[in-house]
DNA sequence: CGTTGCTTGTGAATTCCTGCACAAGCGGTT
DNA sequence: AACCGCTTGTGCAGGAATTCACAAGCAACG
């Protein structure tokens, strides 16, 4: 038995879609293979991390020539589960529903907007990029017949734990979730939240201690 | 000499905005104390980590009680230099831009936008939330007289190191990063990115392993 | 004023991550 | 075929972050 599972640390999976990236741009400034140096400059680590965190996906490297962008880019891809585009929803179409609706970066990196959700009935049929605001209301159906697996809740904050409890109770199994809010979702789903405001306080905590860090 | 600096571990930074969050909502609530049981609860993290990660700001905790939600707040206010309103610029006002732009969790939570840029003359004037966009050839008066310290690029990759060094160039010393493009900037100056895709793609593994996962 | 119940604050153990340093190995060149 | 320059892949050491487990301490109550 214990067939052995390859167990890629959380903190490299958390950097591979940069490589996945930075791959990109080699493919189209037509460069054909790339050092660990040139990588970690592109996705903005070091080296030695770089070589690491490839490491796990298997030896695709060639020692004293670097790796093959187009392959590494596909072993990668693959690795991330985006060998087809993944079909996704967006609940919540606000001002950031909106702009995540016309992203381009969505499209290139492996993924297909399958809807766009809103409470408001309002707001249905209102078109946002190529596609209708729908109800929530169609919901299951959109999850159901598309088969999408992720959901992006771009609501605000009161709001974003019922989308949450409807998303899991339709089957999604991956949220990504741009409200402030902290959700509670049944084990085997999986929530990621990018929260505006945090990464700006962050910030602001370095800018204010920057003169206590040089004079450590 | 050798003042003791508390150094603060980074991952802990990186949770205190939402410690502070939190402490806003039971402030909300009429909570005046909450156990860092609760805390975890609301911020999403467990309480060993909560009071560790409090340790470090000083004793502000009474055992048997709890921490008192508007000290604490304070407290953690005070340490992540949120005691005034930051301003900021915002470049690049497109999809995105806008939506950032009318993003009301930004005055709520201690920063304060300062002005609307961007290169396209033909979007000077439009007015986006309360404020008219600015060409991009305003930057350094605005920076000069607003005191802003930190700057939100918004613009496509490719245009986004351009941005970066006209920042430098004014003394922006802090920017937090929308576009999917890695930054390269001068020694002293803090760089933080978010590359929504990427957050859609790490998603996309633990979705595409989770059967590994139940397996290991 | 002693006791009880509860929660903090923190050493210590553990796990996870990073970065170094170098042997292994490939391709081109003589 | 031997050598040389370059780059990978990785064992290892050091550091950082997490988690455990419990002594210390406060408040309330009899």
């Amino acid at each position: 038995m214990s067939k052995e599972v390859r167990r890629i640390p959380d903190a490299t999976v958390a950097r591979l879609p940069r490589y996945h990236r930075a791959l990109l741009e080699l493919h189209a400034a037509k460069k054909s293979t790339a050092s660990s140096e040139e990588l970690a400059e592109l996705a903005g680590f070091n080296a030695a991390k770089v070589r690491k965190d490839l490491s796990y996906l298997g030896t695709y490297g060639t020692r004293g020539v670097g790796y093959d962008v187009d392959n590494l880019r596909r072993q990668i891809g693959r690795e991330l589960g985006l060998t087809e585009s993944w079909p996704v929803v967006i609940v919540g179409i606000g001002n950031l529903g909106r702009a995540l609706a016309t992203y381009s970066g969505f499209a290139t990196r492996g993924f297909r907007i399958a809807a766009l959700l809103d409470a408001d009935p309002t707001k249905a049929g209102e078109v946002v990029g190529s596609l209708a605001v729908r109800p929530s209301s169609d919901l299951a159906g959109i999850v159901a017949s598309e088969e999408v697996a992720i959901g992006i809740i771009a609501t605000p904050g009161v709001a974003a734990q019922d989308v949450a409890d409807q998303l899991v109770a339709v089957g999604v199994r991956s949220i990504l979730n741009f409200s402030p809010s902290v959700l509670t979702v049944p084990d085997g789903v999986a929530v990621r939240g990018v929260d505006l405001a945090v990464e700006l306080q962050v910030l602001s905590y370095y800018q204010h201690h920057r003169d206590d860090l040089v004079a450590s």
